[in-house]
DNA sequence: CTATATGCAAATAGTTTGCCTGTTA
DNA sequence: TAACAGGCAAACTATTTGCATATAG
């Protein structure tokens, strides 16, 4: 049985692994190409990538896989209001920038020490397992006039 | 036609002719049921509590006034990974915590300089519109602090 | 009056599930 | 070989839309 996934970068595999999730070829091939592209793709995006590299594979898969993924650490879900949830290869703490205007998604880092900070506004008791900052505006590419926004 | 949305508090319409926004009894009745309980209802909740105030309404009906009071500033939509869109009275700049054990959402005060200082992070050229800061974890009940729940 | 909102039902988008087969450790 | 993952289609949830009627300014 000689399958695509199979000729992968072993240590799509191994790091699948060492997280103690069960690695097979669908998971490696839904991680490899959440790792070959430094965007946030959403389910569909990635059901279409994968499917160059394996036909074969199904849209459920897929999100079992991105499920997977996710609750073994080794990718993060990002999600704005009204948008597909999308998936993301940066495990280091940071924002998003959502610009309207493009659709696209940019990371922003965020200093650990103001991170720190901000989970140090929790009341005592609360417990935060992860801290969700997103921003949502436009970029302009170049120096532009006096703002006119409403 | 006599309907419970007449015999409101005036000030909602007037709230809602303020901010530019057509008055309607639809209109109404729902910024009265997000203003009467400091939740973060979803708008299948609101149109529960709704119907109760004006059987008529109809579901469609509730998302779209849902929608003109996110557009023209008098209601806050907040949302979750895979949570459905909930809706938050709360105008003022704030973060939520997302307690998965009872699946209350609390509201977080954030200082205004510390919402500076988290908006002064993102490159130049980036305008944000709207910062979402959301925590999501687990609160130990011990005696609880000053917050909105649910 | 005229633009816009409502109500209903049907459509859609995103995601999950059931069931049976295939594969992994 | 036992537990778990995949494939497919159907189900499901949240939300939006089309269209005829009603209503606000």
């Amino acid at each position: 049985m000689t399958m695509i996934a199979d000729t992968q970068n072993p240590s799509l595999a191994q790091r699948i692994t060492d997280r103690g999730l069960r690695p097979t070829p669908q998971r490696e091939v839904v991680y490899q190409v959440i790792l070959a592209k430094r965007d946030h793709p959403t389910a569909e995006e990635v059901f279409a990538r994968v499917k160059i590299l394996m036909s074969t594979i199904s849209l459920a898969t897929v999100y079992n896989c991105l499920e997977a993924l996710v609750q073994y650490g080794l990718i993060k879900q990002v999600n704005f209001v009204r948008e597909p949830t999308r998936y993301c290869p940066n495990l280091h703490e940071h924002a998003h920038f959502h610009d309207e205007a493009s659709g696209k998604i940019h990371d922003i880092d965020i200093p650990a020490d103001l991170m720190a900070r901000l989970r140090s506004l929790l009341p005592a008791g609360y417990a935060a397992v992860s801290v969700d900052l997103s921003f949502r505006g436009s970029v302009r590419s170049a120096p532009a006039p006096a703002a006119h926004n409403n």
